[in-house]
DNA sequence: GGTAGCATATGACAATTGTCACATCTGATA
DNA sequence: TATCAGATGTGACAATTGTCATATGCTACC
């Protein structure tokens, strides 16, 4: 189930890469790597949370199940990203389910050697620091879904998405992700993301191609601009 | 403009109540009160941020300028939750803007002191409950914006905002925001929030009157249960 | 009392989005 | 090749929401 990891792998991952080598070496003897094959869970909603994740490649979905039915993607996690890590502070439950959205590895240290590590001063800082990004990365979800029309939102989602699956900084960037799985993540139908997909297709605002989306940064940008009326609210 | 805070003051917020005597003293030293009369800024969105806020009474509205014009209200601050502490870590700029929607206080500390305070042990535990009691509170916003209708979302947004702005737990709840500022809570138009609301009136799930939206909780919540459609997505 | 300003309605209509039914395309597999 | 499953796409229609105009009620202030 679970493979060793060494320290120069952990050292890979932003989160870690701050630690003293002692700290560093103290973790790979309580890290296991884990394989999780497409679609299949990491953890679901309601189980007691017992180990810290952290994904090493590959992508988790964190989602929730709303009374409606429905499914809400609270997020996307990518390489170097910590899952359950406020439900392990809290000593609580996870709050969403967690799937593989494509064969990914990722780490796992257990619950109380996780509670362990942040007793050491070298690692409390770069937890305050990690759980800060997940806070940046949270408020702009937010912003995400509160913006307005489903166009807006989808555009935004596919930026962000985009440059967090491929950090690499260019114009045109790339969405692997499903129609499925960007509707629930801006929270409307597949349709309307199809046709709002078709429409920047035809326009040239985005490419389809069997690789995923291409999409042309400064001509989504432009087009979040212009949706400029008179402010009232 | 500022006033001196005793330790038996800090002890009450939740934040402080756990450190030893000798950092509570070691605060009162550094923290001082600010009064903030209504509908004034704390901060404005891009400001370089050089202090830690926390909320002694009243309340205060975090919220963030769309592209389009509108103002999405992020999230809205009571007793004893801290302002812009993520852009604090991380050294940047406030992401966002902070009002007063009646007249409070807040206490602040200056940057450097939280930097130092962070290198107590006592206090770096505290700091990171925070934070992921802080997300918490984001993934809930997050569900919230991203439940479908704009009905469900309002419930929600009134529950959450109900419960945090008075926590005594009774069976009918009060919410004394303006129909603008839930409308921009839930990314709607006002004259939506106000039918719906309206609605609620006529069937008897919440009434208006002088002293705010007295809502009746287990209608409210029976009321999101109810939109239970076929699940597809 | 009058008036100015603001929050709260309400109606009519337009725009967006959801719903459902069905067609097409693609990739995997027997 | 044939076939099947799943993703993608399209049309017609219904439901929700936004937009705009306008009205009412309330409070503060002169």
């Amino acid at each position: 189930m679970g493979s060793m990891v060494l320290s120069k792998e952990l050292n890979q991952i932003p989160r870690f890469s701050g630690l003293k080598p002692t700290t560093l070496k103290w973790l790979t003897e309580r890290i296991h790597r884990i394989k999780v094959a497409k679609s299949n869970f990491v953890f679901s909603e309601g189980d007691s949370c017992d180990a810290l994740f952290i994904v090493e490649s590959g992508s988790i979905k964190i989602f929730k199940s709303l009374e409606s039915g429905r499914e809400l993607t609270i997020d996307i996690f990518y390489h170097g990203d910590a899952l359950g890590e406020v439900a392990l502070i809290d000593e609580g439950e996870y709050p969403a389910s967690a799937t593989a959205l494509e064969d990914s590895t990722i780490l796992k240290l257990p619950k109380e050697d996780y509670i362990k590590l942040l007793t050491f001063s070298d690692a409390t800082s770069s937890v305050i620091r990690d759980l800060s990004l997940r806070m940046r990365a949270l408020n702009r979800r937010v912003r995400e879904l509160g913006s307005g029309e489903v166009e807006q939102r989808l555009a935004l989602v596919v930026l962000t998405i985009s440059q967090r699956s491929n950090p690499k900084n260019t114009e045109t960037l790339v969405c692997d992700l499903t129609r499925q799985e960007l509707s629930s993540l801006v929270g409307a139908r597949m349709e309307t993301v199809i046709r709002i997909i078709s429409k920047w297709h035809k326009s040239g605002i985005a490419i389809k191609s069997s690789s995923g989306l291409h999409v042309n940064k400064t001509a989504i940008a432009k087009l979040l601009e212009n949706k400029t009326k008179d402010l009232d609210l």
